[in-house]
DNA sequence: GCCGTTTTCGGCCCGACTGTTTTCAGTCG
């Protein structure tokens, strides 16, 4: 879809526009940037059915946007951001990504030393040329270089909540083949690792040559790799590689198997059949030269005295001893969400009204819907004060009785998300919490506190008796900043003693809990939320990526609270 | 460059924190 690379472009030049220095500008394309990336209908057949005015109709994208998304879908191309490139050829990107790093410095630093990238930076540093520039000092330096160090551990990975949409087009696209009989995705992507390396993707056809032909002609393909008789690499134009593999229907469960791994996991699998004179391959389970399963993973587990291992599970650690002594757990599926408590709503500058959310939660099958806008501390996020959050009540409170009278058993339940300050309160008065129904507290400042303040800080907050649920809790954004510091357990511990829930936050740079924290919280016996933190109904989609999650940690039903019915989940909160 | 229950023009993007300075610019949420 033109969608993702109109949004990645539009990213782009704001951050150019940032550079520049120019006010205001770098905002409406990072708004248009967002709503494209979030968009459900494809930009393309919106503008072939209702040209420039239907586009206009895009939030964030006005008559000048329009044109140029015009000007992309005839020519490929957009003139200003050709020349933008041109004028400052960075890559604007891979330099914006550096934490400490941000527009006026990265001017600076082309100006003055000429560094238009990662590398160019690195080499800076190690020859110390970067403190001396005026503004800079021994401090930046060393933070630039922290934050290169971390992004380089996770090179080359990509984002879950990037990558999967990216390759179920691509299985779509695939799928109209009629040579393809049977498809999955393989590899990391199939067991929903937070962060991707490449794809893969398995078929079934009696006729691979010609599937080989029509996955290498996609138009997503930028280059070939290699392109044999059953394999085929390319590299997407989403800058990953695709490996896709046709394998014959019988032996298509073992392959399966093999190339969903994890590594660690089908060493396992393979011992334990040689253990039982047996031999297991993509090809099949082997005793001789007889072939006993392969056509299904079911067939092959069973054959090995395990029962079926959910991918997600598939990491060698611990899953295939539970499934020999049976005590694999029944992980929580999509269907299992009954409503997402931690939703903005326009009060405080998300996209769409209290009402718009609720509709949208009721499209897709929920029971109910939780809306806890930020609050006051947070001024840029327009955060509520307690006059608001009464204001918002009643609001609340009509739509509810709206929904009664029509018989619907939806609910909107009234929360917020407070701000957890220096000093472990938060920044809204305990008499306007206790008329809320429920509470989420979340660290959004100060994120560098020592360990034992940090500690101490969230403990307070979870003492606190009208927090019920704490967002976010580590604070990570996956390969750009780390957890805050923490004691975990002690953060578990306390959790537990005040029955205050952890969030499992869907946004695909969070997933924060991450999976083993999230195991770690289910074996001592806390209850978890999952939520999506949307700030505009189009993320409501992204519960997936946090059941997703749950199911790595190992998270059952009963361990998250929101599979409840409305008059469920009221009882756990405080 | 977008948007309008305060507006078709004038707001939008505020405040804490850090590291650099010696009163403030840049970054981040």
């Amino acid at each position: 879809m033109k969608n993702r690379e109109l949004s990645k472009i539009f990213y782009e030049i704001s951050e150019f526009l940032e550079v520049d220095g120019v006010p205001f500008k770098p905002y409406a394309y990072q708004k248009a940037a967002l709503s494209l990336e979030n968009l459900k209908d494809d930009v393309f057949d919106i503008y072939k059915k209702g040209g420039s005015k239907a586009l206009q109709e895009i939030s964030g994208v006005g008559e000048n946007i329009a044109n140029h998304i015009e000007e992309y879908l005839k020519t490929g191309k957009i003139k200003i951001y050709d020349q933008y490139k041109k004028r400052l050829p960075l890559k604007i990107d891979e330099l914006t990504r550096v934490e400490g790093l941000g527009p006026k410095k990265i001017k600076i630093l082309y100006q003055k030393l000429g560094i238009k990238n990662l590398k160019d930076l690195e080499r800076a540093i190690k020859t110390h040329k970067i403190a001396p520039l005026f503004g800079f000092g021994e401090k930046t330096e060393q933070n630039i270089l922290q934050g290169i160090e971390f992004q380089k551990q996770n090179k080359g990975r990509f984002l879950l909540g990037q990558i999967l949409p990216v390759a179920e087009d691509i299985l779509e696209n695939l799928k109209k083949l009629k040579e393809v009989e049977k498809i999955s995705i393989a590899g990391s992507l199939r067991r929903k690792k937070e962060t991707i390396g490449d794809v893969d993707i398995l078929v079934v056809s009696k006729n691979p040559q010609k599937v080989m032909d029509y996955f290498a002609s996609l138009p997503s393909v930028k280059k070939i790799w290699a392109k044999g008789k059953t394999k085929t690499s390319v590299h997407t134009k989403d800058d990953f590689d695709i490996d896709l593999r046709v394998v014959p229907e019988k032996s298509y469960g073992s392959a399966l198997q093999y190339f969903t791994g994890s590594k660690d996991h089908n060493i396992v699998t393979r011992k334990i059949a040689i253990e039982k004179g047996l031999k297991l391959s993509e090809y099949g389970l082997f005793r001789g030269l007889k072939m006993i399963a392969g056509k299904t993973e079911e067939e092959v587990y069973n054959a090995l005295g395990l029962p079926y291992i959910e991918p997600e599970l598939r990491e060698n650690e611990g899953e295939i001893e539970a499934g020999l002594n049976k005590k694999l757990p029944t992980v929580i599926e999509l269907k299992d969400i009954k409503g997402d408590l931690h939703c903005h709503s326009n009060w405080d500058g998300g996209e769409n009204s209290i009402e718009e959310m609720a509709n949208e939660a009721i499209k897709r099958g929920y029971e109910y819907i939780g809306i806890s806008d930020h609050t006051k501390f947070l001024r840029i996020e327009n955060g509520l004060d307690e006059k608001k959050l009464l204001k918002q009540s009643e609001e609340i409170k009509k739509l509810n009785s709206k929904f009664k009278i029509q018989n619907s058993g939806f609910r909107i339940l009234h929360g917020c998300e407070t701000n957890i300050l220096n000093n472990g309160e938060v920044d809204i008065k305990n008499e306007v919490l206790e008329k809320l129904d429920y509470v989420i507290a979340g660290i959004h400042s100060n994120l560098k506190m020592p360990k034992s303040e940090m500690t101490k800080r969230l403990i307070s907050a979870m003492k606190n008796p009208n927090i019920d649920i704490i967002s976010h809790p580590t604070g990570r954004l996956i390969d750009r900043r780390e957890e805050y510091q923490l004691d975990f357990d002690k953060i578990l511990e306390v959790a537990k003693q005040t029955k205050t829930i952890l969030e499992i936050n869907s946004a695909p740079e969070r997933l924060d809990l991450r999976d083993l924290y999230i195991r770690r919280a289910k074996e001592v016996g806390i209850k978890m939320i999952i939520n999506t933190d949307s700030h505009q109904a189009n993320q409501l989609d992204l519960m997936k990526y946090g059941v997703f999650q749950a199911r790595r940690g190992w998270a059952e039903k009963e361990d998250i609270i929101n599979t409840n019915s409305v008059e469920g989940i009221k009882k756990y909160f405080k």
